[in-house]
RNA sequence: GGGCUCGUAGUCUAGUGGUUAUGACGCCUGCCUCACACGCAGGAGGUCCCCGGUUCGAAUCCGGGCGAGCCCA
């Protein structure tokens, strides 16, 4: 073996060889119990970035734990293809406008520059060893997909729960599509707010002064004392022919402006509330293209901009414009352009939302960590309107539905139709209404969440078939608990009348080294393949499990370094080990052969084994590979390995093949328990160990898991264990006190304790001969105190407790014996009589040598008498 | 403005009622001890954000405050 571990070169050496193998085929026949991840689906920019990295990472442990752990894994891979983003990228690689070209032609556009992302971001996954069932693919912008998506549509309008109605919506003026509430983005600014006078006793203060056409009703708090004869009555909108009636309303804010506000339609969501609840009249003076329209009279064909300024120069000139400030003010903007949005009301298609079955489901689910149900409940109860489905775009799933140029009639596809495109392909039928052939198609597309939503149906064969369902698992982030999360659980309600998985587990953002979000702006970005071509994958995933699930990780060097110097630090271990294995035959009767020093490590690896089982089945990866590198390194590297060394040297056969026994079920543990984690690492070792143990070589990410041997938990040998761990520190901490070197030979070591070791360790560790007392003949020794356990005084004597703490510090020696001779004593507190017992105690003594040159070193269960 | 999460050594972090509060990085001292100097052996470093309460006992539970982050309005 090389002494140095090669990250990068191992790493590209598995990568080619396992892309020959097929290690993680899903195979619905097997008769393992499957798990079924419904993996996200991401939406193909080219790069996989460090969020992303975190979110495989979590789910390609699972993965490849579960199939360790005996199940049939399934983890497919997906990709969200439509939307704004590649329109948007495709109009600028080829410098045109998506209206320039025929819709095929544009669309066809996006799938190419899609498909070129796609394989760009697959690259990186794979060099990270995510173990992907990559048969498993699928593409929503595909008809193969997409005609699910239509499906979903077809039998949700059947079933009533899509709609098409006239409902405000919010519009990016500049997109000049309908965006959903989820995509809006807020930003604050100063803005001016300006009081205008309508009439003597009213002045409003607006930020919107270009609305003034659209005003259909001016508000006032119905506490307000200054305007309570105002209600009712009727005010002449300033620019126009229109008036408008006072109302009450308790929303409205006395202390913002002049506590007297207009009502538009519309100007922010509160004018929607408004204009709903006092049934207002409805005058859009506004178009889709984001320009005013006769509506407003002379401001027609102005932009919103050019109005705002035209309007107050006009009330300027009338001379009722009273005051202008500056204020702070939170817009809301479309999150791909940044303009701020708008809204307006037009026909669009809806999917409703039940939010009382969605609240009572999302229950049924296990939420990982718990509290992120939370963040879904609170986002549902607080949803004003149902989810607009329908865009104004290209690239997406058609809507597949027509209207009939004679009569208006809706006609929604048939299933058997699928896929459609509408805007191409006409109807199999006459309007059932009217029986006219002539249609128009819907050239409005779908929503992308209406392709994602659906993507755990699509992975177990829906609509077909219905192979495994709720599936086990959905791992996403936090940020999109009310997008993807959301409609998912909406969609597989209304489609299958059941929740999507059983479990949904949550990760964190990833913030930059300085704790912060990751921003361009910030300049403080990571991506995976900087950090995989300076450390490797399996430096990046020991990163990625360095954060407790749920919470967000900051990126940082030096724990990737960290994780670099664990791989060397198990590559020397590995080293070590193999050297003193070489011709070794596992066999099981070795076992006997095993001294203190290796019943007490056996047991503390299969405590340590159980603890990684409790910990993946938690989803808490932290505390797995914490459990799991601190063993390997403190326990057996740093303690064992050292014990056992010179018997590995020098020892007898019986001797060694004790510690053989060990470093072979040891090696074979901490290999398979690590290759969820660093697979490349793993596959390596698990390489050489085969080999030097005479095994077939196959990879370790077809192992199954350590399984706790109970047989070998032991804690007495943990006691013993550790006794012999403590005098070997606690001679190398005199050494060092005295500045010897630390194999430096001592000549006697004498240990006497109650507890009966084996010495040979003790012995080949300090390098000196060991002698073990039975009896301490040279020796004065006396009980020093008594230190109370609380943990068992407190629960029997609550407030009493501090009293016989106190009497028991004043007890004599002879009562102190007395209790420890014979288990018991009675103390008498207040006239009572109370039993201690001995095991309520911790003991420490005090130990005096006279005549030989020695240091007594004091353990809390032994004394070691040291000749120097 | 609302919801959620969090506040523990210089930094990051574990710990959800019980001895001396976990670990990593950094820092200091000594060692090239035959697996590893990407290492080994030691060491220093803490008002567990603040105030109150519950309890024999609080980093942990409750209330209030201050501060941070995320999501939303």
């Amino acid at each position: 073996m090389e002494k140095e571990y090669n990250a990068l070169e191992n790493e590209k050496k598995w990568i080619e060889i396992w892309d020959g193998l097929d290690l993680y085929q899903f195979d619905w026949e097997s008769k393992k119990p499957h798990y079924i991840i419904d993996t996200p689906p991401p939406y193909p920019t080219g790069s996989f970035h460090i969020g992303n990295t975190l979110n495989w990472c979590y789910i390609d442990f699972i993965a490849r734990y579960k199939r360790m752990r005996g199940y049939e894994v399934m983890f497919p891979q997906g990709w969200d293809c439509h939307g704004l983003p590649t329109e948007v990228k495709v109009e600028e690689k080829h410098g045109i406008s998506k209206n320039d070209v025929p819709r095929d032609v544009f669309r066809k556009l996006c799938v190419e520059f899609t498909e070129e992302n796609i394989e760009k971001m697959k690259e990186t996954m794979k060099r990270m060893g995510f173990s992907v069932d990559w048969s498993k693919e699928y593409i929503t912008m595909y008809p193969e997909y997409y005609s699910k998506t239509q499906v979903s549509f077809v039998r949700m309008y059947n079933k009533g729960l899509i709609y098409r109605a006239y409902h405000p919506v919010i519009h990016c003026p500049r997109c000049q599509t309908t965006i959903a509430l989820a995509e809006i983005e807020y930003r604050s600014g100063k803005t001016q707010l300006s009081y205008i006078k309508f009439d003597d006793d009213v002045v409003i203060a607006t930020t919107r002064p270009e609305l003034i056409p659209a005003c259909v009703a001016i508000a006032v708090h119905p506490e307000d004392e200054r305007y309570k004869d105002l209600i009712g009555k009727e005010i002449r909108i300033p620019t126009t022919e229109y008036r408008a009636k006072v109302i009450e309303d308790e929303e409205v804010d006395p202390e913002f402006g002049t506590g007297i506000v207009m009502i538009c339609t519309f100007g922010d969501r509160q004018d929607v509330k408004w204009w709903k609840k006092h049934n207002l009249e409805l005058r859009m003076i506004l178009d889709q293209n984001g320009r005013l329209n006769e509506k407003s009279g002379r401001y027609k064909g102005l932009t919103i901009p050019e109005a705002r300024e035209k309007i107050l120069e006009d009330l300027e000139k009338e001379d009722i414009v009273l005051k202008k400030e500056e204020i702070e003010h939170n817009v809301g903007v479309c999150w791909r352009c940044k303009t701020p949005i708008e809204i307006v009301a037009e026909e669009q298609w809806f999917v409703k939302v039940e939010k009382d079955r969605i609240l009572k489901e999302a229950e049924r689910i296990n939420w990982i960590p718990e509290h992120m149900l939370s963040r879904l409940k609170a986002w549902v109860e607080g949803m004003e309107w149902d989810w607009v489905i329908s865009r104004q775009r290209v690239f997406a799933t058609p809507i597949p539905a027509w209207y009939c140029k004679k009569c208006g009639e809706v006609l929604v596809a048939k299933e058997e139709w699928l896929p459609v495109d509408p805007t191409i392909d006409a109807p199999k039928i006459p309007c059932p209404s009217c029986g006219s052939i002539e249609f128009v198609g819907e050239d409005d597309v779908l929503d992308t969440w209406m392709d994602s939503s659906i993507t755990p149906l699509a992975i177990v064969g829906w609509p077909d078939e219905l192979k495994d369902y709720p599936v086990s698992l959905r791992p996403q982030g936090h940020d999109i608990i009310r997008t993807w999360a959301f409609y998912t659980i909406l969609r597989s309600l209304s489609l299958v009348d059941e929740i999507p998985w059983h479990e949904i587990v949550i990760n964190g953002m990833v913030l930059g080294e300085d704790g912060r979000k990751m921003s361009k702006s910030l300049g403080n970005i990571i991506s995976p393949e900087e950090v995989i071509s300076k450390y490797g994958s399996d430096a990046l995933r020991q990163w990625a499990a360095s954060g407790s699930t749920g919470s967000d990780v900051i990126f940082t060097w030096k724990e990737v370094v960290a994780a670099t110097r664990f791989q060397q630090k198990f590559w020397s271990i590995l080293r070590f080990s193999t050297n003193h294995l070489k011709g070794y035959k596992p066999d099981e009767k070795d076992a006997e052969m095993m001294r203190d020093a290796d019943r007490w490590i056996l047991s503390k690896l299969n405590r340590v084994i159980k603890e990684a089982i409790d910990s993946m089945d938690n989803y808490r990866f932290d505390e797995a590979l914490k459990a799991i590198r601190s063993f390997a390194w403190y326990e057996f590297a740093d303690d064992y390995l050292e014990l056992v060394k010179n018997r590995l040297y020098s020892g007898s056969e019986d001797e060694r093949r004790g510690a053989q026994f060990v470093l072979y079920k040891a090696i074979s543990a901490m290999i398979r328990m690590l290759a969820p984690f660093t697979p490349f690492l793993a596959e390596e070792c698990w390489n050489i160990f085969c080999k030097t143990i005479g095994a077939e070589e196959e990879s370790v990410h077809l192992q199954s898991y350590p399984k706790v041997e109970k047989v070998f938990i032991n804690a007495d040998a943990e006691e013993k264990g550790e006794l012999i761990r403590n005098i070997v520190a606690e001679i190398r901490k005199m050494k060092h006190d005295r500045g010897m070197a630390l194999n430096a030979p001592l000549k006697k070591v004498m240990v006497y304790s109650l507890q009966k070791i084996d010495t040979r360790d003790i012995a080949g560790a300090v390098n000196a001969e060991v002698e073990f007392l039975d009896e301490m003949p040279e020796v004065k020794s006396r009980i020093k105190r008594l230190k109370p356990k609380y943990s068992i005084l407190g629960p029997l004597f609550k407030d009493k407790t501090k009293h016989i703490v106190k009497k028991v510090e004043e007890l004599k020696e002879g009562q102190i014996l007395e209790l420890f001779n014979s288990g018991k004593y009675i103390l008498e507190l207040d006239g009572e009589d109370i039993e201690l017992r001995s095991d309520w105690f911790d003991v420490e003594t005090e130990k005096q040598v006279g005549g030989r040159d020695v240091v007594i070193l004091e353990l809390k269960k032994a004394s070691v008498i040291v000749e120097i």
